[in-house]
DNA sequence: AGAGGTACCTGGCAGC
DNA sequence: TGCTGCCAGGTACCTC
């Protein structure tokens, strides 16, 4: 489930348990995610303190002094830090036991979720080295994306998509900003002008920020939980509203494909 | 270089 | 109830 906006939610759910502990050992039950947990990973991580915890892109980093956890929780994984005497579920693949009898506990149902190791710096690694602008850092703005999309027919909403370019925005809140913005999904990005680009930045910072301070509510799932974290449902425009009327203009959202992912949006008001 | 398709995997749901 | 087919919030990698 997460979108950035969750990946932040659960970093800062995490950061302040785990944050100064201790590793004791990590225990890796199934290592068959969308890449192969290292075999190495035990005998790195144990002994060490996670002197932090920070997010680049949907990319969560768990920093010790001597290597990085780069940790992506897919379309359904999920961190919680639980007591490390809990029982596994099914889809608990991996446990990183922490010297106060607790653990950081990975579970994804679907595996498309990936847990690396590195011992360089983690901005240098292959997944993270040629990843675009923050969505919410000043870097991502109306005139690096005009720049950026001058020449390219690409539809607008995968130029938004494109973690090359701008890292974290996922197809929920890239429907959601184009909506606010009022354009239409499939223009071509070449030919949007700077103006409406500062828009769409505008209200797609708006969109992640908003989503951001809801899940603010749901810190205290990821500690302790029984279920799944309680990641949250903000109110959204556009996005599952197939045939619902707009909400500005009442025509009925309509849902089209693209690249395999599904588009909502409101022809009328978006252009 | 850019654009498009494929792959990874399980669970939930609609429809029969 | 049980089967089948389809869909799902991600993204690297491959080919053209």
């Amino acid at each position: 489930m997460p979108e950035l906006p969750e990946v932040e939610t659960t970093r800062r759910g995490i950061a302040p348990h785990i944050t100064g502990r201790q590793v004791t050992r990590v225990i890796v039950r199934n290592p068959n995610l969308r890449w192969k947990v290292p075999a190495r990973l035990n005998r790195e991580m144990s002994g060490q303190v996670i002197n932090g915890v920070t997010r680049r892109g949907k990319y969560l980093l768990l920093t010790t002094s001597v290597g990085t956890a780069i940790v992506h929780l897919g379309m359904s994984g999920s961190l919680r830090v639980i007591d490390a005497s809990a029982p596994p579920d099914k889809h608990d693949h991996i446990d990183i036991v922490f010297d106060d009898k607790r653990a950081l506990r990975f579970t994804d149902p679907r595996r498309f979720g990936s847990l690396h190791w590195t011992r360089r710096p983690p901005l240098q690694h292959r997944l993270l080295s040629k990843l675009g602008v923050e969505p919410l850092s000043a870097a991502f703005n109306g005139d690096y994306l005009h720049r950026i999309s001058r020449g390219r027919k690409v539809a607008v909403k995968q130029l938004i998509m494109n973690s090359h370019i701008v890292t974290g925005i996922g197809n929920i809140y890239a429907c959601e900003a184009l909506y606010m913005a009022g354009i239409y999904p499939k223009r071509a990005a070449g030919r949007i002008s700077e103006k409406k680009y500062e828009l769409l930045v505008e209200v797609s910072k708006e969109v992640l920020n908003d989503a951001i301070a809801a899940g603010g509510t749901t810190l205290r799932d990821f500690v302790n939980g029984n279920g799944e974290p309680g990641y949250f449902k903000l109110h959204l425009n556009v996005y599952g509203k197939t045939g619902e009327p707009c909400i500005s203009c009442r025509e009925p959202i309509r849902e089209i494909r693209q690249g395999q992912r599904s588009t909502f949006y409101c022809p009328v008001c978006q252009k």
